[in-house]
DNA sequence: TCTATACCTGAGTGTTTTAGTGTGTTATTA
DNA sequence: TAATAACACACTAAAACACTCAGGTATAGA
């Protein structure tokens, strides 16, 4: 999993379908304009989204996107790996003259770390954004990768 | 705040100092060859931990660096700060239409995990990944990037 | 004082990723 | 059959990353 604008333009997007979820489906166009992303890019994201039950395309007129399954089932976590396709994750799968030195340690942390990011965003449905969202309207920011 | 290889060279290398940590600094080119590391690398990433008063150099012969203070006061979020010179962070500093629309919330969401990530880095510091190391050893895993 | 050492500085470079365009095809509805 | 909108794929500019290289500067010991 990796954090970067895609990421983001995804859960908006996602976000987006949810909140306008209704018996007909949301246009890319729509999304794109609302939004303020490319059309071709968001077609692209979509299509990895698909790929992995996300969401289900109609075409032609009135066609669009709606929701895979049911939002309360569709995690933050769920949206990134999507449109972010896997990472080989292990380049050296135990080679490395890793035993006594502190490459170990650092991986540990990573690993923590990890378990800790991935952990948050797997607590997160797009439900519950949906329904935080009647509160609050705050600044937008943004960052061109995911800033902490 | 960001989450690259850079940062965690640096947290190995600085982990690295602190366990041979003594009366005499720890060489440059120790710490690469130990860690497997560009020595030139190297070199630019203590520049930064230097200016942020998390390592002291030596120069001339019996030179090398030394922690710039005590291992428990130093975390692994001052180490990776250090060496990612800081992101201007705000882009569109609240001009986007923002009001009523999604980004709100993914930005809500992006802060929130940022706020938590953040929180982790902070709770961990040199000390407890020294002392940790007596234990376990395991494998390493190279990500080109973080990798969730 | 000379010299080796090791820090220090900055410019430059190849590769990968990111984010985005652009063109065209296929399926569906009116 | 004409309009619509998903779908597919090739291509690209720019940025970031992870380095390398070529020197400069301070210090300890001979």
């Amino acid at each position: 999993m990796r954090l970067t604008t895609r990421g983001r333009y995804a859960v908006t997007a996602m976000l987006d379908v949810a909140i306008h979820d209704s018996d007909q489906p949301v246009r890319i166009a729509e999304i794109a304009e609302r939004q303020g992303i490319s059309q071709s890019y968001l077609e692209q994201l979509f299509a990895n989204l698909k790929k992995n039950g996300l969401v289900c395309g109609r075409r032609g007129p009135g066609g669009g996107y709606q929701l895979g399954r049911k939002s309360k089932l569709i995690t933050v976590a769920n949206v990134i790996d999507a449109v972010n396709e896997k990472v080989d994750a292990t380049r050296c799968g135990g080679l490395k003259n890793c035993t006594r030195s502190a490459p170990c340690l650092t991986h540990d942390l990573w690993e923590d770390l990890s378990t800790e990011i991935r952990g948050f965003l797997e607590r997160i449905t797009l439900e519950s954004l949906v329904r935080k969202k009647t509160l609050s309207g705050e600044q937008s920011i943004d960052y061109s990768r995911i800033a902490l």
